[in-house]
Parts: structure tokens; sequence; C-alpha cells
DNA sequence: AATCCGGGGTT
DNA sequence: AACCCAGGATT
């Protein structure tokens, strides 16, 4: 038989994986989650949403904590919609990416304004922080829209199946299209919102980054990149630039009833909206630490933070003050704080606890 | 298309 | 220490 009469693709794709087997496997090995309802049922709609927006870049086992405490202080997203805008920002402290939460608190009131969720893709995505992936997974788990969200996940198992060679993110869009090739299939039509958590799943626990477990996968035999030998390499990426490294100084100030002095950051930007310990700016070169007010400082030592795209190392100044100086608010101690910023507050109150313990 | 935007789990 | 995570908004 000429070469001629089978296609390259056959090579590349020898079986699609059957969305059946994989919904197999879905069934026995799916993870357990708060904000997931039973097999075959439709999770709550709330739900479904506001963890979405925490996964946003975050692991698992970093929201479950958040989801749990959003969802038993706010059970409905009108108990969300009414609450004032720094509880929220202050339950979301340490989770990062604050732009999140602003928008949170936004979607949550035009939806409560509506009465509740848009059931089509388009509606989900004219949504505050809800771009093409969080639609589509919401519409697919909430609303068993039959579409394939792309998330970190399927991006990898895709450029897997398809041993896709070209890296991202150039290589995005045909990722897409095979992806939805996948989705495609008569079974994950029938259950769109089961095949994309088991889409998740299999690439939480089975098609790893680094070392994946192909001998216990169920899509093993139908694995282009497995066929090759490949499927640790893929999906290939462009190299990152090096992260650069700004400093500063900030000054933690006590007064005598215990009282922290903070300061609010501009509602846009890095660490938007959030309370922070005062200080200089950040830059590669130390600024010249100019202290808000008199006051006798102690060295505090150093902290080292580490952003998405620069280093921050804080030299961290700690004095007892007798008044806070204007333009700064008093909060305790415990008060939430970006996790930068309670690195910083930890480190001066250490200094202060073992000048003069309590 | 690039850049900005946190924090931490995993390896 | 590097990589990556249920990405979105802005420029």
């Amino acid at each position: 038989m000429p070469a001629s009469w089978v296609s390259p693709a056959f090579f590349v794709s020898p079986s699609l994986p059957s969305a059946e087997n994989l919904l197999r496997w879905y069934h026995v090995h799916r993870r357990i989650l708060p904000w997931r309802a039973g097999p075959g049922s439709l999770p709550d709609p709330y739900h479904v949403w506001l963890s979405e927006i925490m996964l946003q870049q975050t692991v698992v086992a970093t929201v479950i904590p958040y989801f749990h405490r959003f969802i038993e202080r706010f059970p409905t997203i009108s108990d969300l919609a009414v609450a004032a805008d720094d509880e929220i920002l202050g339950l979301w402290a340490g989770l990062g990416y604050y732009a999140r939460a602003r928008n949170l608190i936004r979607c949550a009131r035009a939806v409560a304004e509506a009465g509740g969720f848009p059931v089509t893709l388009d509606g989900l995505r004219a949504l505050p922080g809800i771009g093409p992936y969080t639609a589509a997974a919401i519409g697919a788990i909430a609303f068993d829209i039959p579409v394939v969200p792309v998330d970190g996940n399927v991006e990898r198992v895709t450029a897997r199946m398809f041993a896709i060679e070209e890296a991202l993110p150039a290589a995005k869009d045909a990722i897409a299209v095979a992806a939805a090739r996948l989705g495609a299939q008569a079974a994950a039509q029938s259950r769109p919102g089961d095949f994309a958590q088991a889409l998740f799943d299999l690439g939480a626990t089975v098609c790893t980054p680094r070392s994946p477990s192909c001998m216990v996968c169920p899509w093993r035999d139908g694995c282009a990149a497995h066929a090759r030998g490949l499927s640790a390499d893929l999906p290939r990426k462009a190299k990152r630039a090096a992260r650069p490294v700004r400093r500063g100084t900030v000054f933690v100030m006590q007064d005598r009833s215990g009282m922290i002095g903070l300061r609010r950051r501009p509602p846009r930007g890095l660490l938007g909206g959030m309370l922070e310990v005062p200080g200089t700016d950040w830059e590669a070169t130390a600024p010249p630490p100019v202290p808000p007010c008199a006051a006798h400082w102690l060295d505090a030592g150093t902290i080292v933070h580490v952003f998405t795209h620069f280093e921050l190392r804080l030299t961290v100044k700690v004095g007892r003050v007798a008044a806070l100086p204007g333009g700064i608010v008093a909060a305790p101690p415990d008060t939430p704080l970006p996790t930068v910023m309670r690195k910083a507050l930890e480190a001066g109150l250490a200094v202060l606890d073992e000048r003069s313990p309590k």
C-alpha cells in the first residue's frame, strides 16, 4: 500500500483519546473538593464561580481554606454582594492577585442585581474577573454548556495527546483547537462538566508537569507524546527573563496601646487597595530611608519576598511611638495583610518583643 | 503580543 | 532553586 494513502495525521494520533474512557476513569479517581457536587449533578453556580476565581493561578490546596472561610461568612452571593469591601479584601488577604478580589466584589454585585448568573458563555465572559477560561469553566461545570475550558492542565494534557511540539505561548491556538476536538466526542458533549473536571484531575494527578504517571493513564493508548517518548518534555515553553531585585525600607510603628501604624495602598496596581507597613519606594538601589516620624528605630533585619516579576528585599526598622503620625491608620497587629507585609510586621514585632517582652 | 499582577505547593 | 498553578486586565 502506498505511503501516500496514509495521512501524516494518522501517525500523530492513531486513535483519538476516548472521552468515554476518561469519564470512566473520572468516576473512580475524581478528587473530592468542597465546591464539587456529586457525579451527574450540577453544583451551586456561586460555589463554582467563587472557586474558579480563587483557583486562577493558585493551587487547590491553597484555595480550600479560603473557600471555606468565604462560604461560611457569605453563604450566598447576595451575602457577598452586600458586604463591605474592606471585609472582603480582608478575607482575601494572603491569597494574592488582589485584582481578583476587587473584581469579585464588582461581579457579585452585578450578579445579585441581575438575580443570578448569566447562563451563556458571552454573558459570563462579560462579568468582571471572568475571562475566556473562567467563562468556559463555569459554563461547563455549572450549566453543562458543551465547551472545553483550557487551563494549564488541559493545555498540558492536550499538547501531549497530540504531541504538539510548538512552544507556548505561540502554541495556544493549536492547543485550543485540539482540546475542542477532544470535547467534540459524544460522551464529552453529554457530560461537559464532568469531562472538564476529568481533564483537570487527569492533569493534576496523572499527566503532571515533571514526571507524568503514564503507566496508570487512561489515555496512554491514544497519547502521541507517549508513543514518541516525549511526554515529560511537553508542552515546551519559551524561556523567561531573569527576575530583577528591588529594595526598600519599611517602618513598623507600635503605639502604647499596641496598635500598629499602617497605610492603605492605591486602589490599582501591585497589592492594590491592601494595607501596608509604611516605607520607601522599592527601587533597584535602596532609596534613602526617611522615617515617617521621630523614634528610636531598631534594626529588625531584612525580609525577602518573591513576586511574579521581581524579588523584593525589605529592610525592616521598628520603633515604639507615643502617637502614630498623620495619614497613618492604627490597626491591631492581627489585621489581615498581604503576605509580604505580614512578614515585615512579624519581623519588626519579634525585635520589639525580644527587647521588652510583655 | 507583552507586561503586570501574589503566593506557595511541588519537585 | 526552578517550575508551575482551574488566568485576567491592561497596554
